[in-house]
DNA sequence: GTACGGTGCACCATCGATTGTGCAATACGG
DNA sequence: CCGTATTGCACAATCGATGGTGCACCGTAC
């Protein structure tokens, strides 16, 4: 025979037989009474409400994996983002740690550093747990996590990085970039040398396809305005501190000063080259336009003026969960777009 | 003859039975194999080995809901906050997030709001994973959730806020209070009127063990080096950013202007009060002496300089991880101190 | 009085992994 | 060659909730 083999000390307090035998019923009609299925399985109303408040004065609560083995379900729902320490990203898991309370789901957050293999793992993890959907929020690889959750069967929506043939809600990057080069043109310096009345982009990897509508988008827009964007213009240096603040300091050395106008590609880039740009005279610091796409409140209260991009965050979860719930094709991309924060003065 | 009720999209893959079924074992051997317990269970290596490649080719996924059914167990681990947009926590949640990922646990992270009843939700809702712990960091009510907790026999860490009775890893409020103090006063501004010249100290809540240590070390430290602090220098305004900055425009209001020193707890308090400082006549806010208890990189690029306090989430965690494991002690409290940021000018 | 439909519930198989136990087959000692 | 010990594994109960099915019982109709 075997016996528990759990410690006496975790044990459940009280299971559907508890209650069953307490209230002289069955297990299935205990289920029933306290999943509300009472009506559709024909329990009388008074045998259900007995139930109910026995229940509730033995201090009942679901065994979740008992019910998540039976239903193949688990109320558990998955987030994948690169990183934690970035604005965006962490407002993102707030949002989407609301909207998932709000359907009485549990959210699972896990952040996979930008590494595809992380993110492989991540997901067969999340998958041993019977998660019921997936948001994938700025995967290095989505085609790759779209096979995996496609395998098993993982409703799953993308965030921020589309990936092709699934359900995606991202920013949209051409409007975003284009209002905040905009910006940045308008408030370009009067006076500046030849050599420095440029406007840049610096960050991002232009093989991400969001990196990549910015950069053509900031493209069109300076050429639109100033006549000509050449490809040194662009430094799309990636996403990380040290190649980034290189990236700046070789530029600032080559034109011999910061030069008229710079568009940062994300927030990271933003925060690693501020160190850099704080330490040039504050006269400089006045003499350049900058624009950053993403958002961080502090940005207005800097020493210098910058213009932002605020990804609608709320919005692109609110979509995603719709996407999961609403859409039945399976390949339906969203776009929403952004919001400008103008450098205030 | 029951059939399984689950759509026939969300289905397991592969199971230990089809395993043993492929390699001619039984389902106890494969688990054995599959589990590293086939040493303790005398398998012979070789069909361990033999089971563990053929489950690899089958791309055999444990169900974790099984599992958990069986053990009691989840590897699943619980973090209560009080919110997500504040870099504390956010900082907190990311380095749990970490190690628990490190010690192969699944982290659910829950924002509580500072609501008690929400709190006492969350406790319920995870306890039904059947999570194997619980940290609690900035809890309202600590004593609620560890009643909760300790009934279901649940191994609970508090953090931020200590909780009688129960394991606490906190920052040492006193010494970095001390610290903070010190810098305010250190770095007063020498002329200002007879009516602006004291130091006040704005936000948090009183009744919370963290505010009250930081409070009363502000009050010593004041006492010490200036002679005196009366009652009306400490304004417990709590966390709210409406009442925070309504009680800074009060306070300006009184004294005619700024005062010479300012301690503002907790960063929330922090950003709501910053827009009204900013609004300041430059002059002015470089005639006030600020700090501020808690950390915010971006603090130090501000148009005006302050002296900032940074808990170390990442040792505040590892403590917790470290009283789960080590401390028979159910009341231990474990104090770590701060690291200050003075301000750069 | 019998037939028939509906009501209200109990019974039991099932989800997939874990683990106490039983039992052949082999090894080993004398 | 027999008896005991060890090895290597299979069997089956179990965790708690779910849901298909069976079946009394009651009411109504003919």
């Amino acid at each position: 025979m075997s016996k528990d083999p759990r410690t006496e000390s975790r044990k459940q307090s009280t299971t559907i037989y508890d209650i069953a035998r307490e209230t002289g019923s069955s297990p299935s009609t205990v289920s029933a009474a306290l999943s509300g299925r009472w009506k559709a399985r024909r329990i009388r109303p008074e045998t259900a409400e007995r139930i109910i408040s026995v229940a509730r004065e033995m201090g009942y609560a679901i065994n979740r994996q008992a019910r998540g083995l039976r239903t193949a379900r688990s109320d558990l729902i998955g987030l994948l983002i690169p990183e934690h320490d970035n604005r965006f990203f962490s407002d993102l898991a707030q949002s989407f740690t609301q909207e998932a309370r709000k359907r009485g789901q549990c959210p699972i957050i896990i952040a996979t550093q930008r590494d595809s293999a992380a993110e492989a793992d991540a997901v067969q993890n999340l998958l041993s747990y019977s998660i019921d959907s997936l948001f994938v929020a700025g995967a290095a690889q989505p085609e790759n996590i779209h096979q995996l959750s496609e395998a098993a069967n993982l409703p799953t929506v993308f965030l921020d990085q589309p990936c092709r043939g699934a359900r995606s809600a991202v920013t949209d990057n051409a409007i975003g970039a284009r209002q905040l080069t905009e910006a940045i043109i308008n408030t370009l310096p009067s006076k500046v040398s030849v050599k420095r009345n440029k406007v840049y982009l610096i960050g991002g990897d232009a093989t991400l396809h969001a990196s990549a509508a910015r950069i053509s988008s900031f493209r069109e827009v300076v050429t639109e305005r100033l006549g000509q964007c050449g490809e040194e213009q662009i430094i799309a240096c990636g996403y990380q501190p040290a190649p980034a603040l290189a990236a700046m300091e070789e530029l600032t050395a080559r034109l011999g000063g910061l030069p008229a106008g710079l568009f940062v590609n994300s927030i990271n880039v933003f925060e690693s080259i501020l160190q850099f740009l704080v330490q040039r005279p504050e006269a400089e610091l006045h003499n350049v336009s900058i624009g950053c796409f993403d958002y961080e409140p502090y940005g207005q209260w800097l020493r210098f003026p910058v213009h932002m991009i605020r990804q609608r965050h709320r919005q692109l979860v609110r979509t995603a969960f719709d996407l999961l719930d609403n859409s039945q094709d399976e390949d339906h991309l969203v776009q929403i777009a952004p919001e400008l924060y103008p450098a205030t003065y």
